[in-house]
RNA sequence: GGAGAGGUGGCCGAGUGGCUUAAGGUGCACGCCUGGAACGCGUGUGUACGCAAGUACCGUGAGUUCGAAUCUCACCCUCUCCGCCA
């Protein structure tokens, strides 16, 4: 969420940038006008509200006193000005109410270095890294290999479940494991990271404060009768460890790896992906949580970026990174980048990670704050996130990009190790 | 699910309708004292909105009242015991 005098004071930028995301604007003119009700109504009450506690102290010291006939009086003009008071109250909710449904469904501002653009593909390639493997026979998609090798079976988890869910088993079930502490133990031993392992299920003030709602309440799994949702990424968890929290500026960075299940209801993409694991209701990530100072989460986001492609270059696969552009980015991010996997199989690269710099957009939201050393105010910090990585998605871009002629998939030196322990 | 106890500042803890501007302690910061420290003494010590005056905030929400941390109702959370359960 911005700041409210932000808004108001620069209501054209804001009506701009959320141009620039391709959002109508005209929301922001209800915002004016009930802002300057608003504040109308805050300085009425208030100033009613000053009377009635002044009078409550009188009336306090004229009947201890011999002139209780005056204290009498001043109660039954008081009886009128706090049902004034309680009727204007009444009107001022309203009216935040109504300030808050637009102010919380207003996207974050995007960063300047965003480029301005209308879908993914406007986003700009930033760099690439490794090169396309060559193969001396036609290689398969996953969904072919795991059927092949009898690995992943979509009929089975389709009748336990549905559409959009998976059943790994043997090889595909423990190279998903293999990956899945590799990336944990990168991250903690090498890139720093404090591992986390959070509830799966979060309640709407979690989810509002990182920004899934009140917006994107379709793209969630709510539990019935219960103020309970299906995380859809450890973002939401994670980030709130410290919702409604002062957190001393010593020590920030605070940088937490976060291996979780995800759950996503993916309304509105019916027919896109709909084969093998790219786009599933439920998945699994490893997911890189930041809170930082303001200053200096420009330079993080860069760092969390690194962090996030270490995983794919000691894989050794192939990717590009892209920026999104100001059409393709999350509500919440000020400047996301994607990191897109090379798939063989499809010939195509694939998001396998996003990485995102918030500002104090969720910090806001979630009253997320750190007091700068020796400093009295405190401010609100910066959060980030990035995957590192989406674990079904590596698994896949590993299947394809490891094939065998003879239809085997060979185990990336890196996770030797995680092969070896035997009984 | 049943019964009980409780939720007050960074922490402990007093406070059953109005000199509460939340006592007192502790922690923290600064100063004095000291060769330096401890002890002692003094001062300060939350958040949001607002230029300010001010307003709001004692788990959350509603209510009673001229006035609520304090009374009423509902809810949430924590702890103890019983039941059930991986």
């Amino acid at each position: 969420m911005l700041e409210l005098r932000f808004i108001r004071e620069n209501l054209d930028l804001v009506k701009e940038k959320c141009g620039r995301r391709g959002m109508a604007a005209d929301r922001l003119d209800e915002f004016s006008r009930l802002d300057h009700k608003r504040l109308a109504l805050l300085t009425e009450v208030e100033a009613l509200k000053n009377i009635r506690n002044t009078a409550s102290k009188d009336i306090a010291m004229l009947k201890s006193g011999p002139e209780k006939a005056k204290a009498d009086a001043l109660i039954l003009e008081m009886r009128e000005t706090s049902r004034k008071i309680k009727d204007l109250d009444t009107e001022l909710a309203d009216i935040q109410i109504g300030l808050q449904e637009i102010v919380m469904t207003i996207p974050n501002l995007c960063d300047d270095s965003v480029p301005v653009g209308r879908n993914d593909s406007d986003n700009i390639e930033v760099k690439q890294w490794g090169e396309k493997p060559v193969f001396s026979f036609p290689p398969k998609p996953h969904w072919e290999l795991g059927e092949d090798l009898r690995i992943i079976d979509f009929e089975r988890a389709a009748k336990l479940s549905g559409a959009r869910f998976s059943l790994l088993t043997g090889f595909a079930s423990r190279l998903d494991r293999a990956l899945t502490n590799f990336m944990l133990d990168l991250h903690t031993q090498r890139n720093g990271y404090t591992e986390v392992l959070p509830p799966f299920l979060v309640n709407s003030a979690s989810m509002t404060a990182t920004g899934q709602l009140p917006k994107f309440e379709a793209d969630l799994f709510k539990i019935k009768d219960w103020d309970l949702y299906l995380i859809p990424t450890a973002e939401v968890p994670v980030t709130n460890i410290f919702r409604d929290e002062t957190l001393d500026e010593k020590d920030l960075p605070i940088k937490f790896a976060s291996f979780t299940p995800c759950f996503r209801s993916e309304a509105g993409s019916y027919g896109k992906d709909t084969r093998g694991l790219i786009r599933q209701h439920q998945f699994t990530k490893v997911e890189l949580v930041k809170f930082t100072t303001p200053e200096t989460s420009t330079r993080e986001l860069e760092l969390l970026l690194a962090d996030a492609e270490s995983v794919l270059q000691l894989l050794g696969l192939h990717y590009r990174v892209v920026t999104l552009c100001s059409g393709d980015l999350g509500f919440s991010a000020t400047k996301t980048y994607d990191i897109e996997v090379w798939l063989p199989g499809q010939q195509a690269y694939r998001e396998i990670s996003s990485c995102s710099n918030f500002l104090d957009f969720q910090a806001r939201r979630g009253s997320i704050r750190y007091r700068p050393e020796g400093q009295k105010k405190s401010r609100l910090v910066h959060t980030l996130n990035g995957s590192g990585l989406a674990v079904g998605r590596t698994l896949l871009a590993v299947m394809e990009n490891y094939q065998q002629e003879d239809g085997s998939i060979a185990v990336p030196k890196v996770l030797e190790p995680y092969f070896e322990t035997r009984f």
